[in-house]
DNA sequence: AAAATTGAACAGACAAGTCTGTCTTTAATT
DNA sequence: AATTAAAGACAGACTTGTCTGTTCAATTTT
């Protein structure tokens, strides 16, 4: 296999794991078993354990990214590109392997002074932020820049609390609420 | 120290280490240290860890419940009632030990099969959800029931995001855009 | 020929939980 | 009041197993 494929590989693997029963609880040998390689390679494509811990959230933005993105482009023009957002949510949560959010749930388990892995999820919310707001620019523009910049702030808190809600409880009402309450903002 | 004393001794040391480094990350060892008492004593009054898990969410959880239900009570009558959850939440995030949910923190260390404890924390959000279902009846009551269940489901929405962000973003902007929010529905 | 991968052994720290035997405090019995 | 008994707390060694990360000689791939 080419080099660039086993790197690829294992951030694939560990990214399941990883997401499935979270970073603390999977171990190095976990995932070079499931990956079939011996533990020198996995080595010799990362550093530490941290470093594939960066590459799974970016692997797993990526593809969000890649994927709301388009989801969100192939919904009607104007407030139900931001009404998507939660149908997309509502596809997401019915995924057998749904487990809320990475960055969540990555962020309870690193001590506090892990600078490098919370500055990304910081990176990568404030990413997803500002792709709301592109959303609303487009679809729903008030009157300022600043106004555009809150309403983005408060739809990026229900979807976040959404996610974060259904899988707490276990069931889609956090998403529906979710919803519900977005579409009373936007008026 | 008499038995009951050492137990809440036990609790109050291990809540302190459990929120502030996570559940995975705080050894038993690092308990009986810092609590000054033996291994044995600590096996003495838990059977396991996971027990001892179960009593660190029920004493958050009661602290939690007392502190706020103090402080909505000193809150002018009305919708101020509401708007208190979240000054509530402003100081608890310029305490120095602030760490976001510890609902939120466990469920994201545990094992998915773990039934015990991921049931004792959907309890402790059902509660909270009842107690500003309570809020609403008493200070913006809809016209029916589920109205005013449906309203208490949002603001709860809204509440989770604004503590579990704020955590994120180390930033308490999530705070004053979620009491923006809740205002804005509360009409 | 150079680079990458392999398995396996290794180091050393740390995990949860058990166990032995001693000390101290309190309460019941004589 | 003196003796005895029981309970709980004590230290800390110990078991069993896991963890991340390293090293190395042999083999395979490019």
């Amino acid at each position: 296999m080419k080099h660039s494929l086993v790197r690829q590989h294992i951030i694939e693997t560990a990214s399941d794991l990883f997401y499935q029963k979270g970073y603390n609880r999977t171990g190095i040998n976990e995932i070079i078993k499931e990956a079939g390689i011996a533990k020198a390679t996995l080595y010799n494509h990362f550093a530490s354990k941290e470093d594939i811990c960066l590459a799974y959230l970016r692997f797993r933005n990526d593809l969000f990214t890649k994927n709301i993105r388009t989801f969100v482009g192939n919904a009607k023009k104007g407030k139900d590109q931001l009404y998507a957002l939660f149908h997309f949510l509502i596809e997401f949560f019915a995924e057998k392997d749904f487990n809320g959010c990475w960055c969540v749930n990555t962020i309870a388990e690193i001590p506090r002074e892990n600078e490098k892995i919370r500055k990304e999820i910081q990176k990568q919310k404030e990413e997803f932020i500002e792709f709301i707001k592109e959303l609303v620019e487009k679809n729903c523009s008030q009157n300022t820049t600043s106004e555009n910049e809150i309403l983005a702030k408060k739809v990026y808190l229900i979807y976040e609390s959404s996610i974060s809600e259904s899988k707490l409880h276990q069931n889609q009402w956090p998403i529906a609420t979710g919803l519900s309450l977005c579409k009373s903002i936007l008026n």
